[in-house]
DNA sequence: CAGACTAATCGAAGCGCTTCGACATGGCAA
DNA sequence: TTGCCATGTCGAAGCGCTTCGATTAGTCTG
């Protein structure tokens, strides 16, 4: 493997000066930087990362801390995953992997030991016990989801609230006034899952607005357990012609229940679901939805952190804002 | 940050016997260990990832290669990276995450600085560009799938040919005589992909031996396409009696396909799926599966990595024999 | 009881890089 | 001419750790 020792003497100058043309930190001529860059490439040098990160304190990683728990959807996790690493390559960091099961150990382990430079974490809680854990690492970080006190922390999310308002402004202005919300599973709540609440706070205040009646159930992602919600709704409120739905693997069994009840969509009972738009669009029919942004949280979330890093200020909070898309699940009433 | 000299002088020993009593490789009384162990806990020490990597030329880090193609199911790759990232730490090692998509160049990349100190890779192709960098890499690599040529590397992966006699067999057995195959995209076949092909020939060989007849088809995941698919099977075979399918999203829709066309599963027609046994227990009816050990395989392929940087002898291929689970969709004929 | 080990510990070199201060040069203002 | 500053480069210190050889004390063996 070529050191830095070797480029220099191939290149016929210090140690220093390869430093700074690799680094851009100090001016250097444009001869001295072509003839530098020229030995890099003969002799295929890569700068050795430990080296580096013993030097400089920046290893140039970034932790991701992935969930693992019901009622999160795997896509949409991997949606997120791909989008940090393609980021996080643009500023030229590496990602490490970190599983929620690890829990604090891993934050500490790869925050003390210089192994990450900063941490993005997935899948935020209400009352998570990784916020005073990360509030003291004295590393930044930036979460996709809001805690309940998210003073002091980058923050970023979907504006589930505004979500929520938007389905049902949608299906208040198609004319529906009566609609029932197919939730997530009940762990996710019981979790105190924020934007799950948010979503319904939002769904409940803009029924409230429009003078739409809304009921709403949590929902395990089975066949079974989606035509027993279905049943339950259309009971309840026998005059229900809109549904919303917050559950990936739901979306298809809820369609199918629908259908075996008799009921038409979008003739007889609208559907709007909160899922990625890849989800929507193989849905039979197609549903209209309210896209959860993946990529461009991720995204983001990296760009926030990458700020941060480089000590520049960053918002506390940032809110994406919610676009819905109509399609074949949605009708006048 | 305390460092491993603030350790030493606070246990009252050396910087070297610090790091003996850490890595265990020269022996320590049992006191001074105790002492030593003290004061790493009373000082809150963690070592310096980027100076023990430079000093022992090992980053305790192992790089995973993950796909992001058409037809890779991805909660089977989430299943892969999670099992990766579980037992890496059960070696006291950490997972950087490469996407497909950076190419040779980030092999190179983590490899020649030492970035990481393996490789784990996924989703190989028979005559994929990878294998002649992997083999010059100078780093210890294992492979999830088989090239055509895998001489010099290490390979793990399910026995797809055994996983698709195991099908037939299992039909066979129940007295079907003519079956038809859902394949998986026509995409995964073109791009030369080895299990998917090893799993035709293995559906193959099998139904001469049994003397069934078998008849296969690719099979993009839409609900259109399941069922344009099935109704050409039985167009083309309408003495069909039994569908292997191999192609995760197109499970439930071909169930639905089949209830469609009126054919009853498992009275009227069998069906058994290679895929995990998660979506065979959610599908409706639960659907008689040949499992992708996705779990298994990371564990594996970790601990034949951490063999090789142990520089212990390891096989070059390791076949899975593939487990079938009888569900309600296959039935005597 | 000499000689040969083993166990336990220390000291110091060095891994490959970044960065700070120093130095040399050349232009430009005063 | 003198003094300054900007530009481009070098030398060396040191980041925090591992590891090798050396040292001391105690234990066997014949």
């Amino acid at each position: 493997m070529a050191t830095i020792a070797d480029v220099a003497s191939h290149a016929g100058v210090s140690m220093s000066t390869v430093s700074y043309v690799l680094s851009g930190k100090r001016p250097i001529s444009e001869e001295t930087r072509r003839r530098v860059q020229a030995s890099i490439r003969a002799l295929g040098y890569h700068p050795h990362a430990g080296a580096r990160a013993l030097a400089s304190s920046r290893a140039n990683v970034i932790a991701l801390v992935i969930p693992l728990r019901t009622g999160v959807h795997v896509p949409v996790v991997m949606q997120f995953v791909v989008s940090v690493v393609t980021s996080a390559r643009t500023y030229d960091h590496d990602v490490l992997l970190l599983t929620q099961d690890e829990g604090l150990k891993g934050l500490r382990r790869v925050t003390a030991g210089a192994i990450a430079d900063g941490l993005v974490v997935m899948d935020v809680e209400l009352h998570d016990a990784r916020i005073p854990v990360l509030r003291s690492l004295g590393r930044p970080s930036v979460l996709i989801g809001f805690p309940a006190d998210s003073a002091g922390l980058t923050c970023i999310d979907l504006d589930f609230a505004a979500a929520g308002a938007l389905c049902v402004d949608h299906l208040a202005d198609l004319g529906h006034t009566c609609i029932g919300m197919v939730g997530s599973p009940q762990a996710v709540y019981q979790r105190e899952t924020g934007f799950a609440q948010r979503l319904l706070a939002g769904i409940g205040q803009a029924a409230a607005r429009r003078g739409v009646m809304a009921t709403t159930h949590p929902c395990e992602p089975s066949r079974e357990a989606v035509l027993a919600t279905v049943e339950e709704l259309l009971r309840e409120q026998p005059a229900l012609t809109g549904i919303v739905v917050h559950n990936e693997p739901a979306v298809q069994p809820l369609l199918d229940a629908l259908a075996a009840l008799g009921r038409r969509v979008p003739e007889d009972v609208s559907v709007v679901a909160i899922c990625p738009d890849e989800l929507a669009e193989h849905a039979a029919p197609r549903v209209t939805s309210v896209a959860i942004p993946a990529e461009e949280l991720g995204r983001r979330a990296v760009d926030l952190l990458m700020a941060k890093l480089a000590d520049h200020d960053v918002p506390g909070a940032t809110l994406l804002s919610p676009r819905l898309t109509a399609r074949a699940s949605t009708a006048e009433r």
